[in-house]
DNA sequence: CAGAGGGAACCTCAACGGCG
DNA sequence: CGCCGTTGAGGTTCCCTCTG
């Protein structure tokens, strides 16, 4: 392959394919072998771009109809040839709008009568799906269909297939908004109380699910309180002295403090190495097998930070492999997610609590912690990298205690 | 993170057979 | 013969997982 083709986007990919498709008419199993692709992605380029491909009998009957017409043939003549139907071979000729020579003895179309069910007519008109009307009936979902064809209420049913779903949509749509409207509305009126009311209210907004035994709200109002009033002094009051009000530990301060963007008064400075020293680190970090993402977190930079030198440092970064992907839809597990999962395990958290804490699918914090033996000693390694030291646990906080 | 493809659910097509 | 139904192969769509 040259390294032109090597280079064609994946968009550039699939209008080639589809050209295939639209040029040869090839039947998808064909334009598969063509393109060394399986027939399924062919399938799902195709449907991707809203291109239908015709299945593969119909698609060679309808050309050899075609063809047959142009060389002239009559209707009766093609049915005769071809073995279809009257008003198969009339709907293909209507479509690809050919005409044909009109016949001496033409074929008289095959009047079909169909018996209504009544019983099934109601159910196409709520919109079943083919096997749970088959079910009503015993019979096999496509004696269903045929019926649904034979009396002529195909795309009757196909419109109450998709009314359902829409409905769902909508509903779902609805329901959203109008949380999103309630939440913005409790945020604004626990501001216009007092900035910790606010930032209380944003606290629990901020975690994803429901905690069955949630933090005190009256703790959380004078914690955030306490932070404001430190922050007011302009001193550097640490988390350990701010929780003291209510009784937290540094780590949980830093935890919900965190959650609602507050940074810590005490560390306000970069304990980071910088310049010459810091590129080299994030190079160490990535040769490590972290993403640029875990460094930049690791690091307390942010992306754009470690891209750009990267970028700078001319250093091409592979897409690092995840520590595990569960899902797109649902979580992806990395060495920042891993390291937060065990910061709070240490503090005894139950994994379903953790998961909740977090925002993340339990599956996800199941994981982590039973392949901590595994993940962490990477965590622990790159903070030494970070630190030049070892730290004892492998998560950020512990470090930033042990320098109080 | 995007591409490739597996799998399930659902749908479609062609061929054929039973029955009145 | 024509209607109604079954069978079996195969297509479409959506969601999910694995991989580099």
């Amino acid at each position: 392959m040259s390294e032109q083709e090597q280079r064609l986007s994946i968009e550039e990919k699939m209008q080639q394919i589809l050209k295939i498709i639209d040029d040869s008419a090839l039947h998808i199993t064909e334009v598969a072998a063509k393109t060394g692709l399986n027939t399924k992605t062919i399938s799902q380029y195709a449907w991707r771009s809203d291109v239908r491909l015709h299945p593969k009998f119909q698609a060679n009957r309808k050309k050899r109809v075609a063809a047959l017409a142009q060389e002239g043939k009559t209707l009766d003549e093609i049915i005769t040839e071809i073995g279809l139907g009257y008003g198969t071979v009339k709907k293909y000729l209507h479509k690809e709008n050919i005409q044909v020579n009109k016949s001496s003895n033409p074929i008289k179309p095959r009047t079909r009568v169909c018996k209504r069910k009544p019983h099934i007519d109601e159910l196409i008109a709520k919109g079943y799906i083919l096997e749970e009307m088959a079910k009503t009936d015993g019979v096999t979902r496509e004696a269903i269909r045929t019926y649904i064809n034979r009396s002529g209420q195909y795309s009757f049913w196909r419109q109450q297939r998709e009314a359902p779903i829409t409905e769902q949509k909508n509903r779902e749509e609805v329901t959203r908004q109008l949380i999103s409207i309630l939440k913005q509305r409790t945020l604004q009126l626990a501001y216009q109380e007092s900035w910790a009311q606010g930032k209380t209210e944003e606290y629990f907004q901020s975690l994803h699910r429901v905690n069955k035994n949630p933090r005190p709200r009256e703790k959380l109002v004078k914690l955030f309180e306490a932070y404001k009033k430190a922050e007011e002094t302009g001193e550097n009051t640490s988390f350990e002295e701010i929780g003291s009000v209510v009784g937290y530990k540094a780590p949980n301060v830093r935890w919900i403090l965190n959650k609602v963007g507050i940074t810590s008064l005490n560390f306000t400075k970069q304990y980071f190495p910088r310049n010459k020293r810091q590129n080299e680190v994030f190079i160490e970090l990535i040769d490590l097998g972290l993403t640029k993402t875990d460094a930049a977190y690791f690091c307390e930079v942010t992306y754009s930070t470690v891209e750009m030198r990267m970028q700078r440092l001319g250093r091409k970064v592979p897409n690092a492999r995840l520590i595990k992907q569960f899902s797109p839809n649902i979580e992806r597990l990395t060495y920042r997610l891993a390291s937060q999962v065990y910061e709070a395990q240490d503090l005894r958290f139950e994994n379903t609590k953790i998961a909740k804490l977090l925002g993340v699918n339990s599956k996800v914090v199941d994981y982590a912690i039973e392949h901590r033996e595994t993940i962490a000693p990477t965590i622990i390694k790159a903070i030494e990298i970070i630190r030049g030291s070892k730290p004892d646990v492998p998560y950020l906080q512990s470090a930033r205690i042990n320098d109080c």
